[in-house]
DNA sequence: CGGACAAGCTGA
DNA sequence: CAGCTTGTCCGG
């Protein structure tokens, strides 16, 4: 290059690899000035090697005396620079490298150009009264409460009208319905990053938890159904959330965001703007089970087993009536559940209400939050107490026998998403783990043989994971006119008074309190650090002021704080050591 | 992450 | 001392 040549272009990249956090500069060929905007995916040497990585900076600066590389390719579009913000926000938010983050906002298979097209809503408008509420108020967070069995493909409709919009709903069935019933009532709508290029043409975008990451230049609105679903956070770090990155792709946009649920999460109501949006009572009630509890504590268990009376009556007249039976039995083995022998009331954590088990001879331990007690029944003072433990090879056997007909067995099974493969709906009744009711499509009676293992599991979401439950097992039989029993020892436990009253908000209140009382999400923020690298991970972040470390406890570390900036501003600023490390931010299970 | 390069171990 | 493993460094 002579001195007369113009000075040469530089373009700063993010390679796509998550280890190296530093962006550099590479020379810009000038066949490809033209193709290159922020977001960008390109490939550029690096080391040695070609990498994938962002353009960040289409005109950068690089520092004097660096001896600059060519970038090797221009690959396609990528993310636009807001939704690098996006992205940005979201590394911080749940102590994630950006890239990492970065490739779920990319598509999948590389786009050279996009079409603009027309956003429309659906040809005849359609109308929701919570829709209509919540796009009435304007932007901010919007919680809508509607019944389990309540169609989600109105409120999709409605909102279609206002805009483009990103449709968010953790199940794959459910969300390619909506998506179907979308464009056959004639709106703009693309799936993501399938139609990556149709999004940033401005069409209506629905699918799963990655959606809230889909280009949209023309957003009118952000929906989230199922908000209350463990399916919308990403399971590997970082764990991001659906929900909450919904919200806060919504505020930057200033457009509306809808959380939608049968029974709003207290992440949810701790983000409205608003008080909950509902259709009416009535409208509500349609959509939950009949639901009767069967108390087993009055009843002889060592006899009658895993099946009460009223279960094997309702699952005959059921069957009697050509309906299909479900049976859901909780994993066996995991959580050690004790009941008094004298009693039949379960031993429960006197301080948080977990289950507790019998760590030695005569004490009670608590796997939730670690406090032990005397090994007595606070009931009646008994110190017989029996391990209730369930198999579910022998409760096949047992309910095919007091049925009088074949039962199949779903144990286990894969993901939640069920391919139509994994429907069975040939047999007339089945038993399986809780995966049973995403397999069936349809029944007349769910039964829940052992609530307790849900309701008292050692995990603080427990409770709102057993309600969780409910509303699937209500959506199974469709609604009131379907039947849901559940055999537990804990019959006013709120959360089935919630599912029996079809009203989860006095149970919403009470977990919120909760939460606030014990230092959960979202009333603090945690994180769990594991992997061979946490010591020393832990050893450079140090005593921050207003971070609790707990630990190490099984080799991981949890931190807490109540404000969630001081503790992710003292995650971002620890100097990451090499080897294996774990970092969870307000998982699922801690 | 993974290539480069340096320093350490082994066998003749 | 070649030939290989193991470790540390750092990327434009």
């Amino acid at each position: 290059m002579g001195p007369d040549d113009p000075p040469e272009r530089s373009v700063r990249v993010l390679c796509d690899v998550p280890a190296v956090e530093r962006a550099f500069d590479y020379s810009l060929p000038a066949a490809m000035a033209g193709a290159v905007e922020v977001g960008t995916v390109v490939r550029v040497p690096l080391h040695g090697r070609r990498v994938r990585g962002w353009v960040l900076d289409p005109h950068s600066v690089p520092p004097p005396g660096v001896a600059l590389s060519p970038v090797a390719k221009v690959s396609g579009r990528g993310p636009d620079a807001a939704t690098i913000d996006l992205c940005r926000w979201v590394a911080w938010r749940w102590a994630g490298r950006l890239p990492t983050v970065l490739r779920v906002a990319t598509p999948d298979r590389a786009v050279r150009s996009v079409g603009r097209i027309t956003p429309r809503g659906p040809a005849e408008p359609v109308t929701h009264p919570c829709v209509a509420e919540a796009l009435g108020r304007g932007a901010g967070v919007h919680v809508v409460r509607l019944g389990p069995a309540e169609d989600p493909l109105p409120v999709a409709l409605a909102l279609a009208g206002a805009g483009q919009c990103l449709v968010v709903h953790p199940s794959v069935t459910a969300f390619e319905r909506i998506g179907r019933g979308l464009r056959r009532a004639g709106a703009s709508v693309c799936r993501w990053p399938r139609d990556w290029a149709a999004a940033a043409g401005g069409a209506t975008v629905v699918g799963g938890r990655a959606t809230v990451f889909a280009p949209a230049p023309a957003l009118a609105a952000v929906v989230v159904f199922d908000e209350h679903d463990e399916g919308l956070q990403n399971e590997s770090s970082p764990t991001w959330h659906a929900r909450e990155v919904a919200v806060e792709r919504a505020r930057r946009a200033g457009v509306p965001c809808l959380l939608v649920s049968p029974a709003p999460s207290p992440e949810a109501l701790a983000l409205a703007s608003g008080p909950v949006i509902t259709a009416g009572r009535s409208r509500e009630r349609a959509g939950w089970a009949t639901v009767h509890v069967v108390d087993r504590r009055s009843e002889d268990t060592g006899r009658t087993g895993l099946f009460s009376p009223e279960l094997v009556r309702a699952a005959r007249e059921e069957l009697e009536v050509g309906g299909r039976v479900v049976a859901v039995l909780n994993r066996t083995g995991r959580a050690r559940l004790l009941a008094c022998r004298s009693c039949g009331s379960v031993a429960e954590c006197e301080r948080c209400g977990a289950a507790v088990h019998l760590t030695d001879e005569l004490v009670l331990g608590c796997g939730h939050c670690g406090a032990t007690r005397p090994g007595v029944c606070l009931g009646c003072g008994s110190t017989a107490l029996s391990v209730l433990r369930p198999g579910v090879g022998r409760a096949r056997e047992e309910l095919e026998a007091l049925l009088r007909v074949p039962v199949e067995a779903v144990t286990g099974g894969g993901p939640a998403g069920p391919g139509p493969d994994l429907v069975v709906d040939g047999a007339r009744a089945v038993i399986g783990t809780e995966a049973v009711l995403h397999r069936v499509s349809s029944a007349g009676l769910v039964a829940f043989l052992d609530m307790d293992q849900e309701l008292l599991a050692p995990r603080y979401r427990a409770a709102e994971e057993a309600l969780g439950l409910l509303v699937l097992a209500s959506r199974v039989v469709g609604g009131r006119d379907g039947r849901v029993l559940v055999q537990t020892r804990r019959p006013d436990h709120e959360v089935l008074r919630a599912a029996v009253s079809a009203d989860p908000a006095p149970f919403a209140v009470a977990e919120v309190a909760r939460r606030e009382l014990l230092g959960f999400p979202p009333a603090a923020t945690v994180a769990v650090v594991g992997g061979e690298a946490a010591p020393e991970f832990v050893a450079r972040l140090g005593r921050p002021l207003g971070v609790e470390v707990l630990g190490p406890d099984d080799g991981r570390w949890l931190l807490r704080s109540r404000d969630r900036a001081v503790l992710l501003d003292a995650l971002a600023a620890v100097d990451r050591p090499p080897g294996r490390l774990r970092l969870r931010v307000d998982p699922v299970r801690t």
